[in-house]
RNA sequence: GGCCCCAUCGUCUAGUCAGGCCUAGGACACCGGGUUUUCAUCCCGGCAACUGGGGUUCAAAUCCCCAUGGGGUCACCA
């Protein structure tokens, strides 16, 4: 559903062509506030942004209800009745060429003789979608109708109405679904998919929009990463694919970390917000600079907004926890005492606690104790941040501050030394 | 099952329309190496594909047919 909409939007951009917004809330069980609220914050997070609309389908009733009766009045349909359903209105298939003229996948013919007659106005009154879509596509005068080719298989059904309304037939070009991961069908089954997740699991509007194009487009060269703006350029329809794509997360992940690290720390800054919140951290006491700093710092080394939390936390909790594999490794080991209690004596007589001031605090003592860094580094890192990775130690160091390393220090004294 | 769509590395794809430039290119992933205080980033290298079978042609990943496989659709859902 996003494929469609970005393809459309990047059509239409592409075209200086005019994107209707229209909402198809036909089902009065399934078209609740909820789904269109999604569907409309999607977008709007995504930037494709629409010129008309959104027109509700459900608003309309009126008008499909006119065209009900001129093909009644043609001959063209019929009434049914059903005592639980209520009276229903059935089209009448006509022998009418069908065939569609795609524009991605050329001609496809159709045996009309295999159609069969179909309802147009439910027993509750609604239009059915076959029947509102094409009345809207054609009082709208819509041009290109770009759907997924799921959509094929009823297109015939619409071309028939089509004939039969008198109207001008659009365009129609069928774009591949997208699979989800197992290659079976994402959209409808999987249900999940709206845009709105993926902000909630820490991607970038930009890196959706850029991995979604991919998935049966390309610009014609090597290039993987566009922005907006190239993509409206170099959009063609005959560049889409036929065969559909499967939704690859590990590559979105790349995609998304290839964003992030282009992103400057004040704009991740404004976006991490979000999620810092919902972490729990507590950041009263942290300043703007200092959280610019920490994002510079752990820029590159996370793939979506929410990982940053995780990885970050031990620089926002007080309470860290310790991987034992990396206390094993580090902590436990021969000389790991003497190392940690002296450098916890010589980085609490630092006046600034600066990068500079402690890197060649720490430089010292591995002259003196006759060691190379890495000896010093990786148990001084476990012991401040409970793992045998992280960013830069005199970063780290000084983005913790005195007061916590010299704490953590001595906490790790106690208990692992 | 009927009808429809599709088919290049594990994945996304370039090449297919206008057959030779393809000993099939790129990206993600993976593997190896380098840089580095660890991890990540970054840099270098490697692995890896034209679904099968028939045609057409001097020549086929590219055109045709069949088979196979995958997907879609058969609602008073959209």
């Amino acid at each position: 559903m996003e494929q469609d909409c970005s393809y459309n939007w990047l059509f239409a951009r592409n075209n200086d062509g005019k994107l209707i917004l229209r909402i198809e809330d036909t089902d009065q069980v399934r078209s609740t506030q909820e789904a269109t609220q999604s569907i409309l914050d999607s977008l709007t997070w995504l930037g494709l942004d629409w010129d008309e609309g959104p027109y509700y389908q459900s608003q309309r009733l009126n008008i499909y209800q006119e065209y009900v009766e001129k093909l009644l009045k043609q001959g063209d349909a019929e009434y049914i009745d059903d005592p639980e359903k209520g009276r229903a209105v059935r089209f009448k298939i006509r022998d009418v060429i069908t065939d569609i003229d795609d524009l991605i996948h050329g001609k496809i013919k159709f045996d009309t003789a295999l159609l069969e007659d179909f309802i147009i106005k439910k027993g509750d009154g609604f239009p059915t979608y076959n029947f509102a879509c094409v009345v809207d596509d054609g009082l709208m005068e819509i041009t290109h109708i770009i759907r997924g080719d799921d959509h094929i298989s009823n297109t015939p059904r619409q071309i028939a109405l089509y004939h039969a309304l008198g109207f001008d037939l659009p365009k129609f070009a069928h774009i591949p679904m997208i699979l989800g991961e197992d290659g079976t069908r994402l959209s409808k089954r999987h249900g999940a998919t709206s845009a709105v997740e993926y902000r909630e699991k820490g991607y970038l509007p930009e890196a959706i929009i850029n991995f979604i194009a991919l998935l049966g487009w390309s610009p014609g060269n090597d290039q993987e990463i566009l922005t907006k703006q190239e993509m409206i350029e170099k959009f063609s329809l005959k560049r889409v694919n036929k065969a559909s794509a499967r939704f690859d997360t590990v590559k979105l992940d790349w995609m998304n970390s290839k964003y992030i690290r282009e992103l400057p720390a004040e704009q991740l800054s404004a976006k991490l917000h979000y999620y810092i919140q919902k972490a729990g951290f507590d950041t009263t006491q942290l300043s703007d600079t200092w959280l610019k700093k920490l994002i510079e710092l752990y820029k590159d080394r996370f793939k979506t907004l929410s990982e940053f939390t995780t990885q970050t936390s031990p620089f926002f909790r007080n309470q860290i926890e310790y991987e034992s594999s990396a206390v094993e490794k580090f902590l436990k080991i021969d000389g790991a005492s003497r190392l940690i209690s002296d450098t916890y004596a010589k980085l609490k007589e630092l006046e600034n606690f600066s990068i500079q001031e402690i890197e060649d605090c720490l430089r010292d003592i591995t002259t003196q104790h006759g060691i190379g860094f890495g000896k010093l580094a990786q148990p001084l890192r476990v012991a401040i941040i409970g793992k045998s990775a992280s960013a830069g130690i005199f970063e780290t160091l000084e983005l913790l501050g005195k007061e916590k390393t010299l704490n953590r220090l001595e906490y790790a004294m106690k208990t692992f030394l």
